[in-house]
DNA sequence: CGGGATTAGTTTACAGTGTCAACCTGCGTT
DNA sequence: AACGCAGGTTGACACTGTAAACTAATCCCG
């Protein structure tokens, strides 16, 4: 026999076993019931063995962060590529971050709405993974080209403040959901396109 | 002596102190700071003895996200006093929101950046105040009326965004922050004040 | 084939957390 | 004087993340 009691595998296994662990129990009942000693009892494992394979908490929470990361830059780069005006795809591509800001609201949590400063340092290579949805939008908005940055910014910051409220339930429940969207994200792309705002100099 | 060693005062006193330690505490070090038994421990009583004075942790937390309600209000309400076009008074107002986020970050924190369904319910009264932000919103940009309501709603997620990825660091760190805030506010006071978006029927 | 070194787990323990139940204590009232 | 109660305490429970020490199996090398 192989099997020798503990040791499932090759010790990999056990890894891939929490990650698939912290992925359901995130989905189904969001990050603060992340514990380390409920994953490794459904698992099969003491809790201490977590940080055989995770060198903390929050180092398994960065992974799950990472799948989440590789979802959103998945849909917003289908969504950029359909052709069209680029209000349109700025558009579908605002479409496509709210989308999985709804559908994937406990990795939208762990992404968006975790204070970083209370967490262990991303690391930066994976951060830089991170702000590909914000590059995608510079890009879309770089109307007067070297203000990209700054509108595709602002774009991100609206989308987010719509995301983060209505995920939150803080949205007023009379307002029609779908045509509150649809407003909302219509008002960013455009004002992100428009010609340049009269006031600022330069 | 009226001095009975335990018992500061009525009691009532005792409250008023756990409540300026806990305003201390969450000024100072952020609401994950916050401990039942570090406040106590600051006070001068025992962790059990707040639950004399709050039903819970989170009541405590609540008559916080009062306070942070009735500065906002009060900012505000001074903002929308002032003379001025419709626009200027929602941008006006939009700026009083942002200022006070970024000048209290740990009030907006628990304001608006705490899952509620994780809180003991906030008492429905006092949630009615904490609406009057939006409600100042919702007033200011009825310009077809009947959707104030929802364009208050947009510049209010709008706003929400950017000071929670400003409050989270978020935000790019080359970006000049101030023009940032700026140009965001009007993109958002801006939409909100147009005729009506084509496109949608009705 | 024998024997360290390494790997992958375990047990135990520590320092926290919010909160409940039981107990005590001194004051005001009847 | 006795009662009751408001306001406090002690002690406990069930959690949390994680560090230290220990154990058992495997691998590699001489």
């Amino acid at each position: 026999m192989t099997d020798t009691s503990h040791q499932r595998g090759t010790g990999a296994d056990l890894k891939r076993a929490i990650l698939e662990e912290a992925r359901r129990t995130l989905v189904e009942q969001g990050h603060p019931a992340l514990s380390t000693r409920k994953i490794a009892a459904a698992v099969g494992c003491t809790a201490t063995s977590i940080y055989l394979h995770f060198k903390s908490k929050d180092a398994l929470v960065h992974a799950l962060i990472d799948e989440g990361f590789e979802e959103l830059n998945g849909r917003l780069e289908a969504a950029v590529a359909v052709e069209g005006s680029g209000l349109e795809r700025l558009q579908r591509s605002a479409r496509a971050f709210v989308d999985f800001g709804l559908q994937r609201p406990t990795y939208y949590e762990i992404m968006f709405l975790l204070r970083p400063e209370r967490m262990e340092r991303y690391p930066a290579e994976a951060y830089r993974r991170a702000r590909r949805s914000l590059d995608a939008f510079a890009e879309l908005a770089s109307v007067p080209a070297a203000e990209g940055l700054r509108r595709g910014t602002i774009v991100l910051t609206a989308l987010h403040g719509l995301v983060a409220l209505l995920i939150a339930r803080r949205i007023d429940a009379s307002l029609d959901q779908e045509a509150l969207i649809e407003d909302a994200i219509r008002s960013a792309c455009v004002a992100a396109l428009a010609p340049h705002a009269p006031g600022g100099a330069s």
